[in-house]
DNA sequence: TCAAAAGTGTTCGCTATACACCCATGG
DNA sequence: CCATGGGTGTATAGCGAACACTTTTGA
């Protein structure tokens, strides 16, 4: 038999954090999910997550979990709801701490169990174990939200890309079209696009300009509060 | 000594509720504070919360923590962020799920431990106990930006209210100054605030319109999403 | 030569903003 | 009568939105 050696007046939760990872594959949004390999819900998709460990925030462990499936230390990381229905898990009671992640599908190392780790589109995504269909919705409304107020979206496109991918990736997470004068007239009015020397001849189309974001003008805006209009 | 009867095969934190109190007394934003009686922090000012039981949410918590201290039941609620720093609280390892709620202060009565209980405008709250004070930065930064996506305002203020007081309001909450014949016309176009047969005269001023939320149109507007421009 | 995507500028309507005078009340 | 706050409308500038044709490339 196992051995129980923490002791508590009262009965404490199991706390986890679990990490939503967001990628763009120049189409769709996708997510990152783990087929689970063990009950409850074996055989289901989840997000990838784990128990917080005791001398550590809620941000290094989602953090952890996340580096566990990509390989990745320095992606874009945000905290967007707390889940604690008590019977959100069948086990016992388990509260779980959710976090985003933006990354670029391209730098995703297979992790720890690569196999069963696999990208699926948003309106792909399987009915998932525990609540985190209920995660999903979450964190979905919290990126739209967030990328009113901050140019998030560079996180998961490439250090360098086309006003086109650009675009896409807006579309992609506001379900909107946009017209292409006006996206790029608006994005390069914020000031906050640099335009490289110009490249790139995309699969067999005309040759397209690339840009990069441009950290430092928008470091600078944002003391003064503004916001990005869509 | 006390009774350890539960046990676990790893440590497991302590969670917590805290609930910031926002009100509103016509001029200035305030938070609801509790006076420590013990320690650690005995003496310094903290925001209502305590622990979570095992058969509740963390928001049947919140909202169970804002009755003891107001006498409040359908007040509006939101979480906002959890903390969860290894060394946040000296004693133990405690995990806080914090919300905060929007009241208004005429209906608050005084809780358990009313003698406690102090509202203190924004720029008037003292150094607080634990890490509450980045815990009311992150209220009111949340506060802010989410009055952009929903009229909350409307929770702070009586159920009839004149629009220099929603102004007011506004201004307190986003530290900015309208002008008032365009904050009038901003707010009436939105079409989500009903103009009562006109009353109310003020201490003693010129008589003032009186207005109310609309929830229903608000409603309808929502279906297809919309801005709150400010 | 055809299909697919990229580059480019103008017009129009709306909204944000700035702004000033008169009125009612109570002291 | 004076101080305080309330009600009200207009003019301007800037932004958002709609919109089409030409060019390049590879198949």
């Amino acid at each position: 038999m196992e051995e129980l050696k923490y002791h508590y007046k009262y009965p404490h939760p199991s706390v986890t954090t679990d990490c939503v990872i967001f990628g763009f594959d120049g189409t769709l949004l996708k997510v990152l999910l783990i087929e689970r390999g063990v009950e409850p819900f074996k055989g289901r998709w989840a997000f990838p997550g784990g128990f917080l460990k005791m001398d550590e925030s809620a941000l290094q462990g989602a953090k952890r979990e996340l580096y566990e499936e990509t390989g990745l230390k320095d992606a874009y990381i945000h905290q967007f709801h707390t889940f604690s229905a008590p019977d959100r898990d069948p086990r016992e009671r388990v509260i779980t701490i959710a976090y985003y992640a933006l990354v670029r599908i391209s730098e995703v190392k297979g992790g720890d169990d690569a196999a069963q780790a696999q990208w699926f589109p948003l309106d792909k995504v399987p009915s998932l174990a525990f609540d985190h269909d209920k995660i999903l919705r979450e964190a979905t409304q919290e990126l739209r939200r967030q990328i009113h107020f901050e140019p998030i979206g560079f996180e998961l496109l490439p250090s360098q890309f086309t006003m086109t991918q650009l675009q896409h990736l807006y579309e992609a997470i506001l379900s909107v079209k946009f017209d292409r004068r006006n996206f790029s007239n608006k994005m390069l009015k914020l000031g906050i696009l640099t335009q490289l020397e110009k490249t790139i001849t995309l699969p067999n189309k005309k040759e397209a300009f690339l840009y990069k974001f441009n950290a430092e003008s928008y470091n600078e805006m944002k003391e003064k509060g503004f916001r990005l209009e869509f």
